[in-house]
RNA sequence: GGUUCGGUAGCUCAGUUGGAUAGAGCAACAGCCUUCUAAGCUGUGGGUCUUGGGUUCGAAUCCCAACCGAAUCACCA
C-alpha cells in the first residue's frame, strides 16, 4: 500500500479507537515531512482535534502514540506544533521498493475504457509551422502520451486548413511569379516554398493598396479593391464552384506543403492517428443549424442570415450562416463535434488550440448545449498562451516569427558545439554522434517547452533556451547516460542487481519516495491535463539521483549484496526516467 | 466596456486537497575532477508571493475589490 494511504488508514483507526468517532480518511491530511523534522510523512492534526476535543500538542501525541504500538512498520514518530511527524521502518520502505521494483507496468494505469480524442496541430497550408505551432503540437503529443498512461484510449488527429482565402493568396503570387518553380527545381522544403508566395503575395497587396492611397482612395477601399486581392476572392469562388484548373493547382501546391509538414512532424517525433481537411468538413454544420432554427435556440435576420443569441450568457450574437447561406468556421466546428462524438463514441474530446480561441470554444460548448447534447461538457478546450520573445510579441507580418525548422536546427546544432567542445564522443561513430546531436537538441527544445504550465504566455529566450545546464531536457538525458554507463559496467563485472533485504539509508528512501509518487503524478497530470508536472517531476528525479551519485558508490561498494541492491534501484530510477521522459516525447540517450 | 486568463528572487519558472522558516534553474560569488561521465555536486547572497480587505487554528493557494499585463469580442479561420 503507498505510504500516504497507509497512514491515513492508521490515523483514522486511532481516531475512531481513541474517541469513539469516525472522521473518515477525506479529512486526514497527509504532506511530506518538511526537511528540518525527523520523519518521512506527517499527518496534519489541526482538522483532528474537534474529534478529540484536546489541544494539537496532546491530540497528536495520543495518535502517534497509537499508531506506533499497532504497527509495526511505523517506527517512531515526533509532534511538532499541531504536526504529527512520523517515521516508517526501514523495512517499510524495502518492501515498497519491491513492489515498484517487480512492477514492470509501473506508472502504466490499467485500461479505462475511456474514448478520448485529442486535436491538436492543426496548420494553414499557406506557411510553414513557426514556434507557436511547435508549442501546440509538443503538447498535443504529450498530452496524448500522458493519457494513455492513464489508461485510456487515445485519438490523435490533426485537422488541417487546407482551404480558403490565405490559401488563394499564394497560389495567385505563384501564378504570378514563379514561371512555374516547384520545390524539386529549386530545392526548397515544400511549405517554406509555398509560404515564400504568400509573402510574396502581401508585399505585392501592400504596394497596389499604397498606390491606390496616393491616388486619393480611401485605404479601407484600397485594401478591399486591390486588383491582387479581388483576384484571390475571384479564385476562391472558382474554388468553390469545383473549377478543375485552380482545384488542380490548389492540390498540388498542397501536396508541396504536406510533404514540407512530413519532415518537420517526422523530426518532432510526431505522428496522428486520423487527419482530418477542412474542404472536406467544411461543409458540416449546416443541418445542425436548420435543427436549431426548428427548436427555436437560433433566429434567422432579415437578410437571411442565421445567428444564435447569447447575451443572455454574457456573450454577443453569432453568426452561424451568412446571408448568402454558406457556413463560417463555428458552423464547421459544430458539425465536426457532432460527426466526431458519434463516429468514435467519444467519452471526451480535447482541442489543443492557442489561447486567442478561448472565445470560439466557449460559444461552442455554449451553443451545443442549447442544442441539447450532453456530450458539450465533455470537450475541453487546452488553451495555451502564446510564445514571446525577448523583443516582444513574435508577428508574422513583422518577421519576428522564429521558423519551425530553424528552430530545431539551431538546437541541434548547439547540441553538436557543446558536446564537443565537452568532448566526450571519441568513441562514436560519426552516424552515433549526428543522432546524439538530434536527441539532445530536440531534447532541450521539448523540454523547454513542455516544462511551463500551458495557458501561460511564455517568454523564448534563444540564448537561454540552448543552456543545457540546470533544469533542461539535456541534464535529465544526461543523468540517465551516467546510469546506463553504470549499469553497463556492472554487466561487464558480473554483477546482478536484484533485491538483497539489506536496510536503505536515508538518501534511497528519499529516492524511494520520489519514486512512489510517479503514479500519483501521471493521475494527476491526465486529469489536468498537464504534461509540465511530468516534466517537472522527472527534473525532481533526476536531480535526487545527481546528489546520491555524488554521496555514494555503487560498483566500488565492497559489500555485493549491498552493491548489487544499489544497482537496482538506480536502474529502476532509469526506467521511471525513461518512462516519464517518453510521454514527453523526449529520448534518452545510452550514452552522451 | 464585456468575457477569459495571468502577476511568486535581477531573469526563466515550480509550488499537490489551504499547513510548519515559500522552492529550483540561470546570472553573481566561494569551493569540489589521480574517483561509477564535472552537461555534475556543495555552500553564500538574493522575497512586502502586485496591492487592500475578508474567510480561520493557519492563505502564494479560497472569496471580494483595485492596479498592471495578455488574449478575444469579424458575414476571417
Amino acid at each position: 500500500m503507498n505510504p500516504e494511504e497507509l497512514i491515513k488508514e492508521k490515523v483514522n483507526e486511532a481516531i475512531s479507537e481513541l474517541y469513539g468517532v469516525n472522521a473518515g480518511k477525506e479529512i486526514i491530511q497527509i504532506q511530506a515531512t518538511r526537511k528540518e523534522f525527523e520523519g518521512d510523512l506527517t499527518a496534519v492534526i489541526f482538522p483532528l482535534v474537534k474529534f478529540s476535543k484536546k489541544p494539537p500538542e496532546v491530540t497528536g501525541e495520543e495518535v502517534g502514540s497509537y499508531i506506533k504500538e499497532h504497527d509495526s512498520d511505523i517506527a517512531s514518530f515526533n509532534v511538532v506544533k499541531g504536526f504529527l511527524n512520523i517515521k516508517l521502518s526501514s523495512r517499510y520502505w524495502y518492501n515498497i521498493f519491491k513492489e515498484i521494483y517487480d512492477n514492470e507496468d509501473f506508472g502504466q494505469a490499467k485500461p479505462s475504457g475511456k474514448n478520448i480524442m485529442v486535436e491538436f496541430s492543426s496548420p494553414n497550408t499557406n506557411k510553414p509551422l513557426h514556434l507557436g505551432h511547435i508549442r501546440n503540437n509538443l503538447l498535443g503529443w504529450s498530452l496524448s502520451k500522458l493519457l494513455e498512461a492513464n489508461g485510456h484510449n487515445v485519438i490523435k488527429v490533426n485537422l488541417v486548413n487546407d482551404r480558403g482565402i490565405h490559401i488563394c493568396k499564394s497560389m495567385i503570387a505563384w501564378l504570378r511569379e514563379a514561371k512555374g518553380e516547384t520545390p524539386e527545381t529549386t530545392g526548397i522544403k515544400g511549405d517554406h516554398f509555398v509560404g515564400k508566395y504568400y509573402v510574396a503575395f502581401n508585399d505585392e497587396y501592400k504596394k497596389e493598396v499604397e498606390e491606390l492611397v496616393a491616388n486619393g482612395i480611401s485605404k479601407e477601399d484600397a485594401e478591399k479593391n486591390a486588383p491582387i486581392m479581388r483576384e484571390a476572392q475571384a479564385m476562391l469562388v472558382k474554388w468553390e464552384n469545383g473549377d478543375k484548373e485552380v482545384r488542380d493547382l490548389w492540390s498540388t501546391m498542397n501536396s508541396w506543403v504536406y510533404k514540407g509538414f512530413d519532415v518537420t512532424y517526422k523530426r518532432l517525433g510526431i505522428e496522428f492517428d486520423r487527419i482530418y481537411y477542412e474542404s472536406q468538413t467544411y461543409l458540416l454544420g449546416k443541418a445542425l443549424v436548420k435543427i436549431g432554427l426548428e427548436k427555436g435556440v437560433f433566429f434567422e435576420k432579415e437578410d437571411g442570415s442565421v445567428w444564435c443569441d447569447l447575451t443572455s450568457d454574457g456573450l454577443d450574437e453569432k453568426l452561424l450562416l451568412r446571408s448568402d447561406g454558406t457556413s463560417v468556421y463555428i458552423t464547421q466546428d459544430l458539425g465536426t463535434a457532432h460527426q466526431r462524438f458519434s463516429e468514435y463514441n467519444l467519452d471526451e474530446h480535447i482541442y489543443v488550440v492557442g489561447n486567442e480561441q478561448n472565445y470560439h470554444f466557449q460559444v461552442l460548448k455554449l451553443i451545443l448545449k442549447k442544442l441539447g447534447f450532453n456530450w458539450a461538457d465533455s470537450i475541453y478546450h487546452l488553451s495555451y498562451g502564446m510564445v514571446e520573445l525577448p523583443e516582444g510579441k513574435m508577428k508574422s507580418r513583422e518577421g519576428t516569427v522564429v521558423d519551425a525548422d530553424d528552430l530545431i536546427e539551431n538546437m541541434v546544432n548547439t547540441a553538436k558545439e557543446t558536446s564537443l567542445e565537452l568532448g566526450k564522443l571519441a568513441n562514436m561513430s560519426k552516424e552515433e554522434q549526428e543522432n546524439l546531436f538530434e536527441i539532445l537538441g530536440l531534447g532541450a527544445l521539448k523540454y523547454f517547452i513542455i516544462k511551463v504550465d500551458p495557458k501561460k504566455t511564455m517568454l523564448f529566450d534563444p540564448k537561454e533556451s540552448i543552456d543545457f545546464n540546470g533544469n533542461t531536457g539535456p541534464f535529465i538525458q544526461y543523468t540517465h547516460a551516467r546510469i546506463k554507463s553504470i549499469l553497463r559496467k556492472a554487466i561487464d563485472y558480473e554483477f546482478v542487481p536484484g533485491l538483497n533485504d539489506v536496510d536503505f539509508n536515508e538518501k534511497e528512501i528519499e529516492i524511494i519516495k520520489l519514486l512512489t509518487l510517479f503514479p500519483d503524478r501521471i493521475k494527476e497530470g491526465g486529469e489536468e491535463f498537464s504534461p509540465a508536472l511530468i516534466a517537472n517531476y522527472c527534473y525532481d528525479l533526476a536531480k535526487e539521483f545527481n546528489q546520491y551519485y555524488h554521496e555514494v558508490s555503487v560498483l566500488k561498494e565492497d559489500d555485493a549484496k549491498l552493491r548489487d541492491q544499489r544497482l537496482a534501484l538506480i536502474s529502476k530510477i532509469a526506467n521511471v526516467l525513461s518512462k516519464g521522459m517518453k510521454i514527453l516525447g523526449i529520448t534518452l540517450p545510452e550514452r552522451m
